[in-house]
DNA sequence: GATGAATGAGTTTTCATTCAT
DNA sequence: GATGAATGAAAACTCATTCAT
């Protein structure tokens, strides 16, 4: 039982061993069927009858696991970005250390079918709509969030200092963070907007040649960290 | 007897001018209220009690004019889309007629406090999300339309012929005028979710900064054009 | 003038000349309005907007001459009453004098196109309806009310008599005329509901076989009066 | 434990038999309340605030169980519809097996308390005005419908047939059944719009006079079948 | 007299939440 | 723990009526 705990306690700490299970599945079912829910209907009209429906669970469950609809968007959304950031932490990890393939595996795995992805990208846009009016879930769906912006501070500054700026690094840093965050952004709104259009290779040229105009000696088109 | 019959039954002057006006008035205070409650609730919460409330008209209202919410809706999403273009083409006409100028009045307009504010942002936030569902708000809703990414292509080939760059100006062109739109987008979306930490400056600054890498002749980071 | 005038007095007095011609036309505007709207949407649609719709009059005229919708919707039931028995009368007047030709009259015309058609049956179904609530429009819109009950049933009386049969002539009369008004009645609704398949030659064939097995020397099937 | 689990998440004993029950309950009680409404107000006025405070049971209910209110009044409907003939079928098989017998068994039963009283026939009205527009209500409502229709003509021929007439025979009970329908329904009729002064007594020596004229052999006043 | 914009009470419907089973 | 029928507040919408023009 044990390993299988490990795999269980992030969320839900095992201590009785089946109904301990059952609940944790039918918990995964109501978040999966909301993320459904949200990408197919809009925060709007996700209702709980449209969720249970997906979830083919009972009414009485999400009250019961999560004591209000609000509760469950509110879990969704940190189920949701704790996913994000845990396959980002992975990919950093995979990818060699140097900051050009540490900033590379950044924008693979931003644009990545993984992550921009009609579900994922319109979960996104409502839950961010809903931040609005449920503070508490500004911390969670919030994806460049500080850890990730200050990574990529201190990639680009990295970067930057390769290319022997003197002044103003600090400064410049922060607007080239600032510039390739709101233009990873850009990527997932026009993704939302133009999901028949949209071309994930034009996309990542685009990104890559931003990057290499920034970083000639780092990057070129075809998305190949240069040595 | 003939001709007094058909006066009256056919010809009643009509002495309603003011009520043109209130009429429209009215039209436009239920639009302008329902920007208000798409900013203040978000799409989900603005409900006709809310928009009402806000325009201090009647519920009534609301189906007299536009038939339905959704329809109001609509036609709010047409009311801000026409505003946002409407702007747009008096600041690209009062800016000079070089590349970097036109440019210039894109970047600065978009970031202006006329567009970029906390209501304006909020509502095409929300309307983006509604698109989803109301295919016949995507072709107003969508900022980065046909014709400014036409606008802005043709702009970016001048400039970049400028850099004599014999080959693939096209692609490159295409893939400048994609980045940009997203790095604009990008900035909404980091004013929406960080309204309070926000810093205009910094954001322009951030994007004259990718200007000036692409075209160090044409921009710097005063966001003043280089003649 | 005058002349004109004698055609309109049955409703309203003309005493001022020409704006009463408009009043008394956009009072029978209402009426033969209310009548399609009645026939089109039945009595529970039958809205204000749909009867200003079809009479291509303002909304307001309909309080201005009638006080209220529901007058309306009385007033146009004595018109529909109204029509019914001066269109049976005529068709009285000129039958022949005899029982038979009387009662043969009214046959004709109870099941004529002119009283038995698509919109004339909708509105007496839906008038009738409404009686139970509005008490106001029972005395109106009772077809078989107490003057034709009367009529028949003399003329029945007339018939049983030429038989000879010595006993109970008046509780068979009212027994033939119950049975007749019934039938009529019948016809109506089978009209109603049956609207497609309704063959008004069948209706007619099967009352005058009614009408011949009662009084075999004074009706066949072909309608008929024999003499 | 994997037992267990599975006996947890699939097999859930059903306590909820009594609930069942309730439900059926609350499903019959809110059609009996529309019965009532639609009796009481009409079709236009049986609101589902005047359902519901008949049926006292909640709003939603309404909803729970039908979907809608124009779907309640379908299912009621096609209730008055199968009780009527649930009960008519009872009258026939408890009745003697001669054509005269039946045909006495659908008179009596017709215009017995139980099908002709007041709530029964103001439904009735009431549900074949919204056939119009509810073509589903058409095929439950019309109580003459095919069955009906057919037993009667075959009882007819039976009963004509004992006549010897020996031409047109099919002819005749198709007029003898079309005639003898819309007599039935011409009492209904008559019973509605004049609820007070209707005597059945009347309604039923009329129709038998009606049959022993077609059929003095069969048929007698007292409503008793000769033999 | 005539108009039609405006009103708000009332209608149907939706929905998160409760709770008996 | 699990179910889903039940609830009623609140949503969107309809409509007869009013009234300034």
């Amino acid at each position: 039982m044990g390993h299988k705990d490990h795999h269980q306690t992030k969320f839900i700490p095992s201590n009785a061993p089946t109904s301990r299970t059952a609940k944790f599945k039918n918990r995964q079912g109501l978040i999966e069927a909301t993320l459904q829910a949200l990408s197919d209907l809009g925060y709007a009209n996700a209702s709980v009858s449209e969720i249970i429906k997906r979830a083919r669970l009972s009414r009485g469950m999400i009250h019961l696991h999560f004591g209000s609809k609000d509760n469950l968007v509110i879990e969704t959304a940190k189920h949701a970005s704790e996913r994000y950031h845990a396959f980002l932490e992975t990919c950093l990890k995979c990818a060699g250390p140097s900051p050009q393939e540490q900033v590379e595996a950044i924008v693979k795995h931003d644009l990545s079918e993984d992550v921009l992805n009609a579900t994922s990208v319109r979960v996104w846009y409502e839950l961010r709509g809903a931040i609005y009016f449920q503070k508490e879930l500004a911390s969670y769906s919030d994806t460049r969030d500080e850890r990730l912006r200050n990574v990529l501070f201190h990639l680009f500054i990295q970067l930057l200092e390769t290319y022997g700026l003197k002044e103003a690094t600090q400064e410049n840093a922060e607007d080239v963070t600032f510039a390739f965050l709101a233009l990873m952004e850009g990527m997932w709104t026009d993704y939302l907007l133009h999901q028949n259009g949209f071309q994930r290779e034009n996309a990542k040229r685009s990104v890559f040649r931003f990057l290499q105009t920034l970083f000639p000696d780092h990057f070129d088109l075809t998305g190949a960290k240069l040595t």
